[in-house]
DNA sequence: CAGATAGGCAACCATAGGGTTGCATTTGAG
DNA sequence: CTCAAATGCAACCCTATGGTTGCCTATCTG
């Protein structure tokens, strides 16, 4: 056995998703995310306020959630503009979506049986 | 603005996700995971084998899962096995899900007026 | 019992990661 | 033009983290 995972999650290109839920693995950009996809696109100075971090830590933050595709950044006079990438957040949904999907056609049936379902 | 999060957003614990996340966000707890939800319960042995890294490693791999919920072990004999936990992998979705609710919610009658759906 | 198999514990190492401070740069507003 | 706002860049700090090695314990099996 080489943790050799199953066709359909290998399918899927899971090792890829490893960085965006990294990324997604730090309660303040959990925050950012969450914020920005309430709020539309921010300016860094916007992200920062409220915050009890500095501004080149938020900035930190958005570089690590851009390198994972998780957001995208727009230039707007002389301040830059982050918006969320939903694609990627689909993306990782998807792949918990699998996982689930493999663990009940793994396991599911033993559960169903037991419950009653036929 | 307070880096403060609708209210859907908080109150669906989306600050728990984090660790969650965090315990995805590497490659090998991948993997692991993705083993395990295919193929049920594995010793530590067998999760190591044909993997380049060590015992320990795998086991505080598996540590670091377990401490995140999303795994949970099993003496048997000598040997202790290790399961997955669906329970947290669903919550993560759902957290995902959510996201991407508010991002329909919030940006998403512009999309779809753009794109010409009523 | 003896040996091998499965795992636990602890120390140690190197690097990445979250944060900070300090200073330079671009740019909108008067 | 001048100043303040919004960032960018870079060095630096400390801790967490992924991984290793070495050794000890428990437990099947012959």
């Amino acid at each position: 056995m080489s943790l050799r995972v199953s066709p359909p999650l290998r399918s899927a290109g899971f090792r890829n998703a490893a960085p965006v839920f990294a990324a997604l693995g730090d309660e303040t950009r959990l925050r950012l995310v969450a914020f920005l996809c309430s709020s539309g696109a921010k300016s860094i100075a916007q992200l920062t306020s409220g915050t009890d971090i500095t501004r080149q830590a938020v900035t930190k933050h958005l570089q690590v959630l851009a390198n994972a595709g998780l957001v995208r950044d727009v230039r707007a006079g002389r301040e830059r503009l982050w918006e969320l990438e939903p694609e990627r957040i689909e993306e990782a949904r998807r792949s918990l979506e699998l996982i689930e999907q493999q663990w009940d056609h793994a396991l599911g049936k033993l559960k169903r049986a037991v419950e009653g379902t036929p």
